[in-house]
DNA sequence: TGTGTCCGAGACGAA
DNA sequence: CTCGGACACA
């Protein structure tokens, strides 16, 4: 090979590429230069990333020059576990592996100067932003029911990942709509400046910022981290190919894998043209296509091979499978959502009684949140133990929220979001009125509030109990801070806070009965827990790393434990996509839930069928296709009928009167009764396996 | 300050 | 239908 490399590094084989494919050998040994792994699902996509890693270092490659960059904490912590099962633990935790948001962060903090912000600045989370965008809301006056606070939040974030100004936003602005929202986030980005607050997409923006006006840094960086990969490439937004542009463009050894078929996520800005882009954005990129699926029998990949092709934008691939024939693919219209929840859960029962599976082999994957109910209840009355994924509860309960604020406001009293949420927590004699008044004043001053009461400028007019109460809390927060600081003791710290603020008072206020009292302040105790842990696992703990890590890897522990019980999985098709079953059960495939109806209207079909695609990739030994003729909607029992991806699938042509999603009901119920017929493709689970409901 | 009631919405959700 | 948030009223 090739050693344009500085030098020292010579060429050597590793164990590990023994047992890769050729492709997935290719893709492993092209060190250097532009290379796009175009990984289908099920192909081994981590163990070339990981062995590709191994094999750098075994060039001699430093594994500090190493940035591995993924979109999750979760696929972070599994890569850096399997490197180290192949490099040592001590080397695997030398290389920069991180999420993009944790990267970013690190760079800021590193060169907060350089860009004009606090070195310690505090994240907004999401709960925050909802706060503030409904109080910039009410200052704009906008319309009441007009706007959304949550819709507002996710347009926003659209713009900003396109680069756009509140200016240029509102500029463009199509509707009344648009117009109001660019005008929300002009001062909603008013407001973060003024709190001196970051949100998610800020870190990625200033980084971004940061590399483009400051060449020294960026040259900085993009010398040292001379190897770069990526993973979920398809996942990347603007500010992120822009990130990786000015790392690697100098260098340009940047290894980006990714499935254009797998991406979901445009609705959060992922651009899948990035991926599809590539080879133009990086001449003489090298293109590695990994097709060898090592997950799915031929039954399953035939249907998704079949579905996938029927996109027009996307790099042109097909999974060939490794194992054996097995089962055929079963797809199962039934009468409505309880006779589906009560097929598909009879049937896990039945196959489970056959002793050969655990619970935990099956799944049950699912459009929407509405549809899991009929499946729960059934699965409770037969006593399956399942779960069910998502719902990050623990940053929702309040006294985490609160106990999360005093924390944030430790370290940044200009948060005036963390301050009004405790300002009166517990209650401290500051009424709704006095803090409108002390709000007005702190706009009028153009400072945050916090600034306002601890600098004790300008307070003439203010009721003076109220700000009397607010200046000390502050004040005794700050000298918490920095007593706990200096002492370099997180944990006691946040104890300290807890008695400061008389929490436990609080908590027994709100809850007079003994097991919810015990519950709540089981989350407190939960949180100290949290630091406990932090501060032993994190070199230099403070409070400031410790806020972070619980905005940028909030995933608890217990989700692991969650991951080892033996429980039949429910979860959403976007919660899927990484994950694989022996035996899944793709529920609720109908026209207007999938696609689903406002994809359809909004002319996102492809990204709908790159969903279904996703969903029968799940699948290792067999899949189950199910949808309702019928279904209660909004409390009405509403006529349905399979999607348009079933025909897609199955070459079985479309029936009279079929209507697509978004359009109105056809008056009489949409499927007639199908019998086998219309081979025009060889999908070798079609029509034959067919079966329906006695 | 807390509780009850009415109203509206109802896609996916990481960091 | 069912949940959550906002608001009104005590």
């Amino acid at each position: 090979m090739k050693t344009g490399l500085s030098a020292g590094y010579t060429p050597r084989r590793i164990k590990h590429l023994a047992t890769l494919n050729s492709q997935q050998k290719d893709a492993v040994q092209t060190m250097e230069g532009p290379v796009l792994v175009l990984a289908g699902a099920g192909t081994g996509k981590t163990r070339v990333i990981t062995t590709r890693i191994a094999y750098l270092l075994a060039q001699g490659v430093r594994p500090e020059n190493i940035l591995a960059v993924t979109f999750t904490n979760k696929a972070a912590r599994e890569m850096r576990d399997r490197v180290g099962k192949m490099v040592g633990k001590e080397t695997a935790n030398a290389i920069i592996l991180s999420t993009f948001h944790s990267f970013c962060a690190r760079v800021l903090r590193s060169n907060a100067d350089a860009i004009g912000i606090r070195k310690n600045f505090t994240l907004c989370d999401s709960a925050d932003q909802s706060s503030l965008m409904k109080s910039v809301l009410r200052e704009l006056r906008v319309p009441e029911k007009q706007v959304q606070p949550s819709a507002a939040i996710a347009r926003i974030s659209l713009w900003k990942n396109q680069l756009l100004t509140p200016e240029k936003a509102l500029d463009a602005a199509s509707d009344p709509w648009e117009e109001y929202v660019a005008r929300a986030f002009r001062r909603y980005e008013e407001q973060l400046r003024r709190n001196r607050v970051l949100d998610f997409d800020d870190l990625l923006l200033f980084a971004l910022r940061l590399f483009q006006e400051n060449e020294t840094v960026r040259k900085k960086y993009a010398k040292h981290f001379q190897w770069i990969m990526v993973d979920e490439y398809q996942d990347t937004n603007g500010p992120q190919y822009g990130i990786l542009h000015a790392l690697a463009k100098d260098h340009r050894n940047l290894c980006v894998v990714g499935d254009d078929d797998q991406s979901i996520y445009g609705w959060r800005g992922a651009d899948v043209s990035k991926i599809l882009g590539f080879e133009k954005d990086y001449p003489g990129a090298k293109v590695v296509r990994l097709e060898t699926n090592y997950r799915s029998t031929p039954e399953i990949l035939n249907v998704a091979n079949a579905l996938i092709q029927q996109n027009i934008q996307r790099h042109d691939k097909e999974l060939k499978p490794a194992l054996e024939s097995g089962v055929p693919v079963m797809w199962l219209p039934l009468f409505d959502e309880m006779n589906e929840a009560s097929y598909v859960v009879g049937d896990i029962r039945q196959s489970h009684s056959l002793g050969e599976t655990r619970w935990k082999d099956y799944a049950i994957l699912f459009r929407t949140q509405t549809q899991p109910r009929a499946f729960e209840a059934e699965l409770r009355r037969l006593n399956i133990p399942y779960k069910i994924s998502g719902t990050r509860s623990f940053f929702d309960r309040k006294e985490v929220r609160d106990l999360l604020a005093f924390m944030k406001l430790m370290e940044n009293p200009d948060d005036e979001v963390s301050l009004l949420r405790i300002l009166n927590v517990p209650p401290r004699g500051i009424g709704k009125t006095s803090v409108d008044k002390m709000l007005e004043k702190a706009t009028e001053e153009g400072v945050a509030l916090g600034r306002l009461l601890l600098e004790q400028t300008a307070l003439t007019g203010l009721p003076e109990k109220p700000v009397k109460a607010s200046t000390e809390l502050l004040e005794e927060l700050v000298a918490l801070k920095k007593r706990g600081g200096s002492a370099g003791d997180l944990v006691g710290m946040i104890r300290g806070l807890i008695d400061l603020v008389d929490y436990r008072r609080e908590v027994e206020r709100c809850y007079d009965d003994p097991t919810t009292l015990d519950i709540r302040w089981n989350g407190v105790a939960e949180v100290v827990n949290f630091a406990e842990n932090h501060a032993r696992t994190t070199p230099k703990a403070s409070l400031n790393t410790f806020l972070e890590a619980l905005a940028l890897d909030a995933d608890d522990q217990e989700e692991e434990d969650e991951d080892e019980r033996d429980a039949v999985t429910l979860m959403t098709l976007h919660a899927a996509k990484g994950l694989e079953f022996p035996r899944v059960y793709l529920v609720g495939f109908e026209e207007g839930l999938l696609p689903h109806a406002r994809s359809a209207a909004e002319g996102n079909v492809e990204e709908e069928r790159r969903l279904a695609y996703v969903g029968y990739t799940r699948a290792q030994r067999m899949l189950t296709v199910t949808w309702a003729e019928q279904r209660t909607k909004w409390g009405r029992q509403t006529k349905c009928h399979a999607s348009r991806f079933y025909y897609e699938t199955t070459a079985e042509p479309l029936p009279d009167g079929w209507m697509a999603s978004g359009q109105e009901p056809p008056p009489r119920p949409a499927h007639k009764k199908k019998t086998k017929t219309g081979k025009r493709r060889a999908t070798s689970s079609r029509a034959s396996s067919r079966k329906r409901r006695s």
